[in-house]
DNA sequence: CTAATCCTTAGAGTGAACTCTAAGTCAAGC
DNA sequence: GCTTGACTTAGAGTTCACTCTAAGGATTAG
């Protein structure tokens, strides 16, 4: 069991932050007079929920699927959180395919760079020159 | 050459966003009597803002690029503007290896949702039955 | 015992990137 | 010439996700 600026150490995240997230619904710690105790699930989950901030989820996205977890006994929520995961999961592979084109875009700019100005030492790229114009 | 209005549908942009790319010093097209005209570089400039905008590069990098380049002419920003590219290519590089953890995360979850209710129908997917659990 | 940590409420502040409005003027296309 | 679209300034408003503060009280660890 942890307390909340251990958990904070072990997710690299703020107090405040962490707070926050449990007054967005999205945690929901195990009290010991009072004050909020983490355990590995907990931690897991967390990560979990950075994980998908990081993939810019809105929280208010998370916070339906947790709601549909808590949901969870009453009725059987399965296929409502598979619906909002897989749209999810379609959203970070749109985000990875403009990744990566983008990706393709600036490698591509780079090397145009690197080709007109063979002087700038490149880290194990073979140059040709070409003439080709870059912004 | 493009009005505003057109150059607005050709790359889904709003015109107020294009006005204001270009108070924030990103875009420069000429003018016609006052009123703006884009040709197909500046369209195809633009739709490369917006890639590096939907790669999360914050408005004054690329401004700190476009700054560079005008500045070319009067001295060489070569060197400049290759390592901005080059620190934003990190840049994608780490969110695609984000993404793609994320995306691995996410396809297992969904994937023990299916073998824990094999009742749902799935694209595809070969299921086994074993017990596990899932948030 | 004491210092460090935690709690609460309630709200203010921040920063980024839009997004929109209003008012009045001017240009373009048919 | 009329309608539609474009212009400007200046600023207000919005959304999202934090981020921080203050005040006063409780708990925990050494």
């Amino acid at each position: 069991m942890y307390t909340i600026s251990e958990i904070s150490r072990l997710t690299d995240t703020s107090a405040h932050t962490i707070r926050y997230y449990e007054k967005e619904g999205l945690l929901f710690p195990k009290r010991q007079n009072g004050q909020r105790r983490y355990d590995d699930q907990d931690v897991t989950w967390l990560r979990f929920v950075l994980r998908l901030r990081e993939t810019h989820m809105p929280i208010e996205q998370i916070r339906s699927y947790v709601t549909l977890f808590l949901a969870h006994g009453e009725q059987d929520t399965t296929q409502e959180r598979l619906a909002l995961l897989e749209a999810h999961h379609a959203n970070v592979l749109a985000q990875l395919a403009a990744l990566q084109e983008t990706e393709r875009m600036i490698a591509e700019k780079v090397d145009t760079y690197r080709r007109l100005h063979p002087t700038i030492p490149a880290p194990d790229v073979v140059q040709s020159s070409e003439n080709a114009s870059v912004n």
